[in-house]
This record gives C-alpha cells, structure tokens and sequence, in this order.
DNA sequence: AGCCCACCGTGAAACGGTTCATAATGTAGC
DNA sequence: GCTACATTATGAACCGTTTCACGGTGGGCT
C-alpha cells in the first residue's frame, strides 16, 4: 500500500525538456529569475510543479560549494541548559537566514567525532562544539581543513581556535564558597568525569575555596562521580554516597538534572533539604525556581552563550576570538542555613 | 591569526596522485578496504592522513545515492518532551548506525517547510515531523517523491503516511474529568493555536468531558490561547486571565512548561494552589513531580514514541503504519480537592 | 543603413566522488 | 609450456547541479 513511485526523481534536465528549455535556463529560474522572461519563467515553473521537482542538495553543493548551514554537537540533547543555548544559536542563525542541524553527541567522544564528520563531509559553514574530552586534536584538524569552529561552553586550550564559555572554576567557586559561609565543612561534589572540561574547572574551583577557607580539601570534600549527568544519575549517585556512610552535610551538584534527581531522592529517604542536607545545582534551569525546595544554583548566561557563538561563526570565521562570561550565584532555599 | 589555509581541499585525485596509485583504488580503500593488497592501502592511508582528506559528502552521495540520516523537525528543541522524544528516536537509530539530525521549526509552518526541504534536498533516507501545521499536503508531497514520512505525536489524516502518536483527546478528557471530579465547574484552559492538531484534540476531549458531565462548554470552560508553548506563555496567558476578572477555579495547561509558567505566576500573586487554584499539565516532563506544588500532569510514553517512529522508518519504509499509544493521568498534589 | 549594446538563452565544462568493464599480473593445474 | 582463473588495479563514465563564454535577436542611435 501506498508505495512510492520508484521512478527516479526528476532531475534539472527533466524539467528543461518538459518546458522546452536548456538547463541552464531552469538553473537560472531558480537562483536568478530576473534574468529570465517571465514566460519562460513560468513554463519552467509549470514544468517544476508538474514533475514535482526537488532540486538535489548535493549535486547543488558540489558544484557551487557553498551552504548555509551550521552544525551543533552538544553533550545531552535532554539538557534543558543545552537547548537553551540552541535557542540562541538559532536565534542568530535565524537573522542571517541560516539553518541550524543539532545533534547528541551524549558525552560519547565517539559519536561526537561521528556527527563532526558528518557535518563536515556535508560542508557545513562552521561547527560548534561542546567538546567531550579535553582532546581537541579533530577539531584544530576541521579547523585547518577550512571548517569554521567554536568551542562551546569551555576555554580553548589553543589560541587559534574560538571560543564562548562561562568561567567554571568561578562558578564551582561560587557554589563551595556560598556552602562554606552556611557553615558546612563536609561537602560531596556529584561530578562528572574530568574528561569533561568543565566538570574538572569546576572541581578546581570547589578546591579553591576550600583552600581559601583554610581547608583541606581531602579530608572537606567527596567527589563522587556521576555517569550520566541527568536525574537518574542524580539519583544512582546520591544513593551510593547515602549507603556509604559518608554522610557530609551538603552536595553541589554538576547541573540542575542531576541535583533534580538528588532533590527527589533525599525526599522519598526523608532527608530534609536544607535542614539536613544543603544541595546547589549548576545551570539555573527554568524550573530551578519553582522546585518544592526552591533550587540554588550557579546561573549561566545560556541564550547569550549560543548567540554569541553562532555570531562569531558568521561574522569573524577567520579570526579566533575567546570570549568568557561570568557565572552568578542565585540563592534559594535548598541552602539556606539550617 | 590563524587564518586557515585557503587550499582547496584534498580530492581523491590529489591522494590517488601522492599514493601513486589511481582514484578507484583510493575509493576502494575507503569503502571495500578487503580488495585492496595491504601494502597499497597502507600507501592510500599514509597519503590520506598526510593531506588529511576528508571526503566529499556530496560527491558521494550525488554518486552513491543513499546516506543514513535521518531528519526530525520538532516544534521547540526546548520542550522536555520534544528532547525526551528525540532521545527515543536517537537509541533506536543508533542500533543500526543511523545518524539523527534535529531541527526547530518553532511552530512556524514555514521554518518547518524550510528544514524539510533542507532535509530532502540533502536526500535523508527519512524524517520524523511534528506538524506546525494541519495542512500536511507538503509531507505528502515528500513521501511521493521516496522520502520516509512518520508524523509524530499526531494521528495521520492520510492513511498512506505513518504515524506514531498519543490519544490527545483522550488526554484533553483525563484531564478535565478529573478536574470534574475535583467539584470544579468552571475551567479554564490555556491552550496553543487549533492549528496545531495536538491542540484542537485536547480541547475536543475536554469539551467531550465536560458535555458527559452535563455542563454547558460554552459556560463552563473559558479557552485563552497562549502564543508562545512555554513558561512565558503561560505567566501572559494566566496574567491575562487574573486580569479579565473571569475567575475559573482550575487551569489545565497545554503542556507542563506552561504549568510551570502559571505555577510561577501565581505564587507571585498569592494565588494558592490547588486551593484557591487547581492547576493540571501535560507531558509529566521529569521535574513535574518536584515543584513546589508537585503537577498533576496528563502523561505521554515520549520514549517509546520516538522508539516506534524510528522503528517505523528502518524497518518498514515503504508501508503505512499507524501507532496510537493511551495517555494516563497522574495526580498530584496541584489538583488535590480544596 | 549600419553599428553597438542589452538582453535571453544555450550547451558544455566542472565539481569530486563511485562503479564497473577491462587490463595486468600472478598462480595453479595439466 | 600453456591454459584457466583469481586477484588487483585502472580509468572512464556517470550522478545532477552551477557557471560561463558565447550566439542570436532586436532596439536605439547616428
């Protein structure tokens, strides 16, 4: 039932014969009508209508080499911090009449080097990229070949290649400093691998305050590795660090997914959050507000984030430029002083 | 600085010359590595590496033909539920190596059409469309040309294109007979334009609800249309509504990023919930359980939905297939009896 | 009338791969 | 030593566009 024509598409040359014209006459109706007389234009256009012509994408790129498009690689797709760093990608694309393709790379350095070939073997104009390992060897590689790159969300190590990120040791300093001046010295850290840029600058940043403190952060802080960066292994990782015996008296969490999972599992255990467990999460996610325990969280400017990244891809593709925003603290309940 | 090399990119002819040996071979070590000696491939991969060469996707694929990509056009990439979705769509591509590209059409009917023609123009061996749109003509039109078509999340008017999608009007009547049940006789519902299908079934179940229950629709349900489906459209539309004077005694939102709007909102205004308020959602997205008030939501199967759509495009691309999953009600305590 | 020019339309080259018929080489069997 | 055959490698045709040098036509101007 219902089984496509199998007839091969029809081509440009299909159209041109229909209309009693040459190819390059339709080429010309459909990137430069004014330069053909609108009768012919519109036997072309009946003819492309009749045929139900599409005009191959990649015959089209081929020859004239170029596209408007751009590629996106994030870490989690689920991530509401990720797409809303799409929505400002987008949102700058949009201005320029560009399209944007986002794709998961689900902190799977294997399938982020997959879809960075993809996009580049399709010549897409640039990528961005939220790397997920500190090795960004494929990427100076893409650059030099002629791809646009920026680096989303994390410094780059290499001077050459762009750049838009939010300070992550700053941010993981806000969050421990803030846990310290409630009065907590037993701190657990649910964060993800050090592979990750980010979680390792913000692991920095906690061991930065602690010092500051006059801590020893060996004896003042838990890292407890979380696998995957959502509510579930929010959850797994919480669990783990309640069976354990460990018991510290606050957890800052890698983002607000996980500190989500966190949040609901201290409550089916009948864990008071703040009283008996302070918890800050990282991104500042939309609903981070509205939790039953008001979420405190590192704040990151997210639209800013993908706008202005995307705008380096469309302004200055040749030049490298770094840019770094500021993280902010917002305090809420989850860590008020007990 | 760092101005990319302005070369045009390595071809197979330039790694067939280095490797002194002729542009089939080098094809070859590329797609058939087996008929070649080892000796000579190893020349090919030395003297690929050297000009790290990457292939030319659209030569190749203008040549070959086929590509295992698959394109998705979902309203908003910020929506928990388009993402969680997706990521149902991602597990089940994976299993036969197909890579997914995800596009934002916005409820905008013509960026949807806009990233459709991207799609078919670059020869996706399918996609997976949440219609911006009632008019479904355009997709029609892509599945007669040989693409795969699978609406998502809306049943299909035409029996020749697949669908994978959930009982809206079903979910439309869960949540407004419990909201019945509840003793509430005066309901309002903040909903997104009827030319979104989702909608206009979600607003014919509650209708039908309402009818059963022997209450007038026109007097009992109060319908506002929110522009934007998320938490800003709904802060407008519940503000809106506050400011009418036409006090409802319940609001059932469109989808939970809504909720979460109006939640906000009236916490804001001292509004109680479910006291003075009862308020339900749709979705059951992974944070409606954790609000400070816990959201009674309509919840839909959003993995399994993009499971079965994938599933529908690999395995059975030239047959119409129509899935239609149940909604169930989960209550919580933001609809609780006053 | 003759010249120049603007305007349309033509058709073939080029883009960079894949594919396939064919050539070249080696190897086994008699 | 010769044939038959398997194994590798070759190179040209082809995919469907865009682009561009060129030819034809007709109008305006002297």
């Amino acid at each position: 039932m219902s089984r496509p024509a199998a007839h091969r598409r029809a081509s440009i040359a299909d159209v041109a014969r229909a209309a009693g014209v040459s190819v390059g006459t339709v080429s010309n109706v459909l990137n430069r009508p004014d330069r053909v007389l609108p009768g012919t234009r519109e036997r072309v256009e009946a003819a492309i209508a009749e045929l139900s012509f599409v005009r191959n994408g990649s015959a089209r790129q081929l020859r004239a080499g170029t596209i408007t498009t751009i590629g996106a690689v994030v870490l989690d797709i689920a991530n509401p911090f990720f797409t809303d760093v799409a929505r400002g990608i987008e949102e700058r694309l949009d201005r320029d009449d560009y399209t944007l393709m986002v794709a998961s790379s689900d902190d799977d350095p294997g399938r982020e080097q997959r879809y960075l070939r993809l996009f580049e073997e399709h010549g897409v104009q640039g990528v961005i990229v939220v790397p997920a390992t500190d090795d960004i060897e494929h990427l100076q590689a893409i650059r030099r070949r002629g791809t646009g790159v920026v680096l989303l969300d994390r410094p780059s190590p290499d001077p050459g290649i762009s750049s838009v990120a939010v300070d992550d040791v700053r941010g993981g300093e806000l969050a421990a400093q803030h846990l310290l001046e409630q009065g907590h010295t037993r701190i657990a850290f649910l964060n993800g691998p050090h592979t990750i840029r980010q979680c390792a600058d913000r692991h920095e940043g906690v061991v930065k305050a602690l010092a500051a403190a006059g801590l020893d952060p060996e004896a003042a802080l838990t890292e407890i590795t979380v696998t995957s960066l959502n509510a579930e292994g929010g959850e797994a990782a919480i669990r783990g660090l309640l069976e354990s015996g460990d018991q510290p008296t606050a957890v800052f969490c890698v983002n607000d997914l996980v500190a989500l999972g966190v949040l609901r599992t201290l409550r089916t255990e009948n864990i008071a959050v703040p009283a008996d467990m302070a918890v800050v999460g990282y991104d500042d996610v939309a609903f981070a507000a509205e939790l039953s325990t008001p979420l405190t969280s590192v704040r990151q400017p997210t639209h800013e984030l993908g706008l202005r990244a995307a705008d380096l891809l469309l302004t200055a593709p040749d030049t490298a430029e770094h840019v770094m925003f500021q993280p902010t603290l917002v305090v809420r309940t989850s860590s008020a002083r007990p």
